[in-house]
DNA sequence: CTAGGGTTAG
């Protein structure tokens, strides 16, 4: 009995034109993964086929993204004139979406005659995922028009295409909708929320919208650690992280992307080792994502050789991989490495560079006393050699180059040649120049339209009042100040810091703060005396304040990086190299300290500035004086 | 059936 009943079904399976056992074997094909012969059998039938075969066809097609197949399918129904249900065709418009037709997928909602939540929110979701915001966000609109309700899932991708595509103001608005619905204690909901207004800069929000979660996992925790990371507020995002784990969680690899962002701000080298070694222990998916934070920490952490290496070693490179590389280059004044491997990008044809790559490539050639090359580059992408047409950016950049060059009226010309009306960002960095090369007449011009600009910005202020400063001009430099009293918010005090086992040592400017730091006074009297009589020689026009020079002296020896410095030498031993990081650009005076200091003491020292590396041996420095 | 977090820029 048992036999002959296998007998049968084989003879079923075998004999694939008989009408009466379609309906089983189509659904059986798909299952098994046999998609040809499944679709030959839909070739034989009519409309018949029904409701449960197409949505296996369907899913078998979905499952392989077998496009063509697909539309075969989809064909088929037409021919037949088979009416599908709404859920059928939401079907049909989740398989158009995943196999990226965005546009197959939306006439196939444009014509469901009943359209639900699902159908809805496939296709806002396939749109926000493949960065087609506003399109996103028309489709919200028409679905809020048509009287359809949102739910959980519409919510928790809706805001990721508000903040891409229309600023904070409408993401609020939704915002104020779900806690009318209560949907923003969901998990889902609450972490797209939270990562919008992190995105827009509001932290605090996005911090409280976290706390107010009912439960956590890793991805809000993840969204909150990323969104202080992309602020720069490295500290704050390590302590997240360290949450994270106390509370349990295991970290993922878009977890530890993110840490390493902000173990790079801080030059954390050895958590980042650390960080390295876990995802391998644990290993974690070594996607692109991971290895290009990876090559972006270790280059930012002095450690060239080891971005280079896992560089190298990627099997697949995105054009951030080769960004990331040419900014480790950049920032440690290596033009010509920087333009060796801008070629070889070019040579292997695998990506193209964007904007980001051929702002690296300028910058580049700034950091590396490259100006021609610079601007023949800068002429190569006007004329269209390498598919971007430059932006703001790339002309700030150039302005930045001319500027550091101390070609300050070309950088002024330059800048009245722009097409757009010159940004902040771009007078800013030609303000800082005038005050390295001391180019009171532009400088003043600029700084004062700069403070018209942007009148809260303190930078400015200080920028100016520190030209009028080395000019002499101390009546002016009263005025300006007195400006920024008035009008400017605080600006970010300098800072440099150390590690030393496992801690961050910071330093001010005259620091109070530090617990070993009458040890530290202490050693820097005795160092000032060796480094006189090496040669050190205060830069006193470093000092912008009005007093004698014995005072203005004992103001250079108080700038923190000395004081991490001298801390550096006594906590460490002999011979060991000896790192500092500061928040802002290092000053005139210190970097010559640095170099004779390097030279006394026999130490190697790594100096990490706002803009780039210092790495001093033996009293030369990587940069050969020029940043 | 549909969903959240990601790396490079100065």
């Amino acid at each position: 009995m048992f036999n002959f009943m296998r007998l049968i079904h084989r003879s079923f399976s075998s004999s694939p034109n008989s009408a009466l056992q379609t309906f089983l074997p189509i659904s059986q094909l798909c299952s098994n993964g046999r998609l040809q012969e499944a679709l030959l059998e839909m070739a034989m039938l009519g409309p018949e086929i029904g409701f449960h075969g197409y949505d296996a066809l369907l899913n078998a097609c979905l499952d392989k993204r077998a496009l063509r197949e697909g539309q075969r399918v989809h064909a088929h129904m037409i021919k037949t004139c088979y009416l599908p249900a709404t859920y059928l065709r939401t079907r049909l418009l989740i398989f158009y979406g995943k196999c990226d037709c965005l546009e197959d997928a939306r006439k196939v909602l444009d014509e469901m005659p009943e359209k639900n939540v699902v159908s809805w929110t496939a296709m806002i979701s396939r749109y926000s995922q493949t960065g087609h915001s506003s399109e996103a966000l028309s489709v919200f609109a028409e679905m809020m028009r048509s009287d359809g309700k949102p739910n959980e899932f519409t919510f928790a991708t809706v805001f990721t295409s508000c903040i891409r595509a229309s600023g904070l103001a409408l993401g609020k608005q939704i915002h104020g909708l779900i806690v009318k619905w209560n949907y923003d204690s969901h998990i889902f909901v609450g972490s797209s929320l939270l990562d919008m207004y992190a995105k827009a800069g509001q932290i605090v929000e996005a911090r409280e919208i976290f706390e107010c979660l009912p439960e956590r996992d890793v991805v809000s925790c993840t969204a909150i650690i990323a969104g202080y990371a992309q602020l720069g507020l490295d500290e704050e995002a390590l302590e997240m992280f360290q949450r994270l784990q106390s509370e349990g969680m295991s970290p993922n690899y878009v977890t530890y992307a993110s840490l390493l962002t902000a173990l790079s701000g801080l030059a954390l080298l050895d958590h980042g080792k650390q960080a390295h070694c876990h995802v391998l222990r644990r290993e974690l998916p070594f996607y692109a994502v991971l290895q290009n934070s990876l090559i972006d920490m270790y280059s930012k952490c002095g450690n060239l050789s080891y971005a280079r290496r896992l560089f190298d070693n990627m099997p697949e490179r995105t054009a951030i991989s080769w960004n990331a590389m040419l900014v480790g280059y950049s920032k440690h004044g290596l033009g010509r490495e920087v333009l060796e491997l801008f070629r070889l990008m070019r040579d292997e044809k695998r990506v193209k560079p964007d904007a980001v790559t051929l702002l690296a490539v300028l910058s580049g050639c700034s950091h590396g006393k490259m100006e021609d090359t610079g601007l023949s580059i800068f002429d190569g992408m006007v004329a269209g050699e390498y598919g971007i047409k430059p932006d703001t950016e790339h002309y700030g950049c150039i302005v930045d180059m001319l500027g550091r060059a101390g070609r300050i009226d070309e950088a002024f010309e330059f800048i009245k040649r722009m097409p757009s009306k010159p940004t902040a960002g771009v007078l800013g960095s030609l303000l800082g120049a005038c005050r390295v090369h001391l180019s009171v007449d532009i400088g003043e011009y600029v700084g004062h339209r700069l403070i018209e600009i942007e009148p809260e910005n303190a930078g400015n202020y200080v920028i100016l009042s520190n030209l009028y400063a080395s000019a002499g001009r101390w009546e002016d430099v009263n005025n300006v100040r007195a400006m920024m009293m008035q009008k400017a918010v605080t600006k970010e005090p300098g800072r440099s810091w150390i590690q030393h086992e496992q801690t961050l040592h910071y330093f001010h400017a005259n620091d109070r703060t530090h617990p070993r730091r009458e040890e530290v006074l202490a050693k820097m009297k005795e160092i000032s005396i060796k480094m006189k009589q090496a040669g050190y020689v205060p830069d006193l026009s470093c000092v912008l304040y009005d007093v004698d020079e014995e005072q203005k002296e004992k103001m250079l020896l108080g700038h923190s990086e000395k004081l991490a410095l001298t801390f550096g030498l006594i906590a460490t031993g002999e011979g060991i190299p000896i790192r500092v990081f500061k928040n802002l650009r290092i000053c005139v005076d210190c970097h010559n300290f640095a170099k004779i200091f390097s030279k006394v003491f026999e130490r190697e020292v790594s100096l990490r500035d706002k803009n780039r590396f210092h790495q001093i041996v033996k009293g030369i420095c990587s940069c050969r004086d020029y940043w």
